[in-house]
DNA sequence: CAATACTGCGATCGGTGTTCTCGGTAATAG
DNA sequence: CTATTACCGAGAACACCGATCGCAGTATTG
């Protein structure tokens, strides 16, 4: 009945009694960051990051209670490079939009961030983005709930765009006719559009990230000065 | 240099040489739906499927090449359950907006379908729904690449919607207090917008789903008749 | 100083995806 | 009609995973 908190940032790092961690959270995190960089989420194993660390699995559950927490930690991490010291400008749109571009970035130097597999806990650092974003829609007139939507629509929108632009450029290294991945169960005959339309999208045409600034713009004045 | 085909659609289901398969693929794929639906994604694992069809995990191999196919099919079976019977009424906007609020319930029916790792290659039924879409768009203006681009958008419109009802609905029956998740880490000094934000929104507000179905047709005759 | 509460960590448990292998079976080739 | 060939089922095993337990050692508290 009285549980304890469930989140990691309602745990304490540590106790106040016994001898001091050989380790951090953040360093931990940190490795596991690293390890998630190069081998993608799924390398992501308490004994690969204890043995990065020289330590044993069994370790790391001094500094978190389950795999999951780590993730929560590791998106909260990466959170944090998202650049909020920019000047709010006073322009709802422009400042989202900006801040927009700056989180997507950060999804394409991080791409397991979309292989999550719930969407995280938002820690410190999220809070942070989170409080910058509410500030700039400031200005306007929407309700509470209604600020709170827009922006995780504009996530939403990041991280749509993130996986595309991911995916165009896991599949740009590869020969263009081997890898009609996403047309392998398309029949000319009964889809005839589909083939037709992948058939006519070889180029990476243009910039995808012109598309997504000028969609984030269109949706956020959409919402924001409209009822 | 030469390798077989990497997704499970062009791969046969079946040899021609040997005895007959005592099962289907869409046999093992409509057992691991609802393994899936009862017990989340996590419960879709090959022991507990083949358990649950009287064999051995190692049977499954003949059907299926690794976890993650079976997982596609999976996918692309829910995809079935989309209705594609609708009479298309000419106005692409309306029409695509009527696919979405479908699309959307099958993600409320199986809600693992926001955990899969990586968005699955699809199968014909997926490509049934690409075809539909894209015939929806076809009094339309737009380039082959945008219209894809556009049908990319509202899918993901719909998951982005799917997970905040879902995550409602699931959040819904504890109790208001103790369920703050949201705002573990948001302190009241750094974060009052925050802080101010989560405390407005106690209410389900309204009903999420004519905002759903708002935001899709604002975003819809944005793309569809703009440049 | 004694009690206490913590840390590090080897050993271990139950579960996972996947492969190997082998006996049996059905379609095909000669 | 027989021999070959390619397939099917499945038991056993491998490597790995997340997580727990218990114990020796250590710093803080009273």
């Amino acid at each position: 009945m009285e549980d304890e908190p469930t989140t990691v940032w309602n745990r304490p790092e540590r106790g106040a009694r016994g001898p001091a961690p050989e380790r951090s959270r953040a360093q931990i995190t940190a490795e596991a960051v690293a390890v998630a960089d190069e081998g993608g989420l799924a390398a992501v194993s308490m004994r690969q990051v204890a043995r990065r660390l020289g330590t044993g699995p069994a370790s790391l559950y001094r500094y978190v209670s389950t795999r999951a927490d780590l993730l929560d930690l590791m998106a909260d991490a990466v959170s944090g490079e998202i650049d909020l010291d920019v000047a709010l400008t006073g322009d709802p749109v422009e400042d989202l939009a900006a801040l927009a571009s700056r989180a997507k970035r950060t999804h394409l130097d991080h791409p397991w961030l979309l292989d999550l597999p719930t969407e995280p806990v938002p820690g410190p650092r999220g809070m942070d983005y989170l409080e910058y974003a509410l500030r700039a829609l400031e200005p306007t007139r929407l309700a509470h709930p209604a600020r709170l939507e827009t922006i995780g629509l504009v996530n939403g929108l990041v991280t749509l765009f993130a996986r595309t632009e991911i995916r165009r450029a896991a599949t740009e290294g590869d020969s263009p006719s081997r890898t009609r991945v996403p047309g392998a169960a398309a029949t000319p005959d009964r889809h005839p559009l589909v083939t037709a339309a992948l058939a006519a999208s070889p180029g990476a045409d243009q910039d995808t990230h012109v598309l997504f600034e000028r969609m984030v713009r269109r949706v956020l004045t959409g919402l924001v000065e409209g009822p």
